[in-house]
DNA sequence: CTCTATGGTCAAGCTGCTTGACCATGTTGT
DNA sequence: ACAACATGGTCAAGCAGCTTGACCATAGAG
């Protein structure tokens, strides 16, 4: 792959993030939520058993005062609440609500949909490459655009 | 491919994204140039003949004031300058400067590092595939992050 | 030769993040 | 037991990068 080229694949790489991020959200919009994208990405991390404020901030890449700051967001329209963490004072553990499931939900339809849309282009076969090829290469990246 | 997996392939897109993103900035700026990383995104559209504010703000998917502050920003830093646009009076083409080009270069460089890393996992052809494959998904989204 | 569209800038404002300070609770070492 | 430090959380202030709205200069169409 040439140097030229490469830059070109970080930009592919951007859009299609963006794209497929921008129709989820709009799809979790036109099921009568309001949000932005980076709730589902939350959403997935508090699914399992809610987390802390910190783990959460770790989870999207940002500090503890970005996370608590989303979190506030999130009470305020209904998708989780904090209750006091079992087993350690200091600490409050976020859950969903039974509308922040609701949500989570939507917006997994709404994701199911998006990829159905590149399925459509791509076939089943090549999609799963894809996956297994993103999964491979950034196991660990962080979960938030770095522009 | 599962409701709960697509938003798993959204979140491994972004990782992958903002992993490269990071890396090629993090390339940048260890060969002494001081940027962000849409500067590279810029870069690519202005190499060839230059462009407009307006064109830029296009491919970059932000409005044209947006656009403008950025390229405030690149002629402060000496990557590029305005000139009268020949044929149109109202408009200024914006082209790179021989030291916008060493930048250009190195964001090549460190692109093609980054993407080498990830080459060395999944070797040539899967990494072939996967450039042809997000090409194909969204050949026009946005160059930019949809958070 | 108006009338409208377009390229560009200036100015103000907002959103989502950061850093720094602080308090409460947990943990470790002596 | 208790001092010293580490960790979870919040409050407050600031800032980067974007947006909207207003405006001017020039272009193009009727």
């Amino acid at each position: 792959m040439h140097t030229s080229e490469a830059l070109a694949l970080s930009a592919a790489l951007l859009a299609a993030a963006g794209d497929l991020t921008r129709r989820i959200n709009d799809g979790v919009v036109a099921r009568g939520f309001e949000g932005r994208p980076s709730y589902g990405f939350a959403f997935t991390r508090l699914a399992r058993g809610g987390a802390t404020v910190t783990e959460l901030g770790v989870h999207l890449g940002v500090t503890k005062q970005a996370a608590s700051q989303l979190v506030d967001e999130l009470v305020r329209k209904g998708y989780v609440e904090r209750l006091p963490h079992p087993g350690d004072a200091r600490a409050r553990l976020i859950v969903l609500t039974e509308r922040g499931r609701e949500c989570t939900r939507a917006a997994e339809e709404a994701a199911a949909e998006a990829v159905r849309a590149w399925a459509d282009v791509l076939g089943e076969e090549q999609l799963g490459a894809l996956r297994a090829q993103l999964t491979r290469i950034a196991p660990s990246g962080p979960i938030r655009p770095v522009w």
